[in-house]
DNA sequence: CGATCCTTTGAAGGACGTCAAGGTCTGTGG
DNA sequence: CCACAGACCTTGACGTCCTTCAAAGGATCG
């Protein structure tokens, strides 16, 4: 369910979308703020728009009947979200922390793609990142370690951060539900890659961190 | 690498291939065959060729540098495999049995789906169902137990089986490293679904299974 | 500054992994 | 056709990594 906080409508491009197409610019983008924890859409529901993260961060999860709880990614700052081909959305999306979202009809994009080839190309090169991304997971998942998973996550977090202390956006629960953990696991594994000298927090939280050492943290992937 | 058994060229049309396009029937395509076990292509390889299964399986998986295995897929008769958006294949390959294929080269398609809305749009919609595999494994591998993946995985076989007894073509070891487990847990799952009436053996070998009561699989897959 | 939520840490339990042994199936060669 | 070798599968005993349960220490927000 959309929950509309603010709708100010945005006349602008599509280009921050990513889809390269300079010569649609009469798209307008719209702008949505949702409030931490709110759902942007969930499971099976249509799939009537196509998202970008302006502000926070969001998780896209699927939920088994008893509750038991898979995140397959968290989408930051510049991430786009909610793309399908087919017309409903696989996952949940939830705001994590208060985000800001551009959002666009998906209608209008597919209008695009089918006579625009440079839109087409793109709208499968995204499809194949989230593939390539859903890949490499299938391997943490399936096959690492819980100190693997961990440093893999913080690994993948600090690459996609430019600044050089991370602040994480999600709780240990969503690490943990993303990692195929529990939260306690996931808290003992970052004390102990704290006391091996890989990280440390900053300030007075546990969510911002800073690693110490990107070669030892990289030593943990068995990848590669 | 290629280990090319049979090379008899079949001209032929790519309609085969699933992508549609009935404008194309001057492609040829060449058949391969594949002794058991041998690789079709490995990981970071360029990706030159598309496949299709006429006969056989396949399967597709990422190693560990201590070689801890995560199978992504089994590829059955008719299945596709082999289509990357980048130029390197992502899997390594290899046929799990005795096993033809049909391969075209990427290129050709490449050059049909810059012109051919339809191709194009078939290239996207074979990504995303790729896509979706991947996604409900993430949560089989992230929170399923070990019977959830058995059951999960004789339920998939069985969906994607005509005939009413499966012959599995892969070994315990095979399925292990798809579901995550060990050949024992995966050995201790299957007899358990035995015991309780889910399914039996056929014959004098362990890879014949009928399912005796889909209803009860069912039962086993928490999700939905 | 109190209420609540989140995180950490310890202790105990359990599900799956490891190790080991024996049974089954398959292919090969006598 | 049988004998043997080797690979594969099953089953049991035991170990271990992760989970569960519990409690206490932060962090956040009113």
């Amino acid at each position: 369910m959309l929950v509309r906080i603010s709708d100010r409508r945005k006349p602008n491009t599509i280009d921050d979308f990513g889809f390269g197409s300079a010569s649609h610019k009469t798209i307008s983008l719209m702008e949505f703020r949702y409030r931490k924890g709110t759902e942007i859409y969930g499971e099976k529901e249509p799939a009537d728009h196509v998202y970008q993260v302006k502000r926070g961060a969001v998780r896209s999860y699927k939920l088994l009947s008893d509750g038991r709880r898979q995140i397959g990614a968290f989408h930051l700052t510049g991430d786009i979200f909610g793309l399908e081909t087919g017309d409903q959305h696989r996952f949940t999306a939830e705001a994590v922390v208060e985000t800001t979202v551009h959002l666009i009809k998906r209608e209008s994009l597919q209008v695009i793609a089918a006579t625009d080839a440079v839109v087409a190309r793109n709208l499968l090169s995204m499809t194949t990142r989230n593939l390539e991304h859903a890949e490499n997971h299938l391997v943490l998942l399936g096959r690492k370690t819980a100190v693997e998973r961990v440093a893999a996550f913080l690994a993948e977090m600090d690459r996609r951060t430019e600044a050089h202390t991370m602040s994480l956006p999600m709780s240990r629960r969503d690490i943990a539900d993303y990692l195929g953990l529990t939260i306690e696991t996931v808290s003992r594994a970052v004390s102990r890659l704290r006391c091996e000298g890989v990280l440390n927090f900053v300030g007075n939280t546990q969510r911002e961190i800073v690693i110490l050492d990107r070669q030892l943290l990289q030593s943990f992937d068995p990848q590669n």
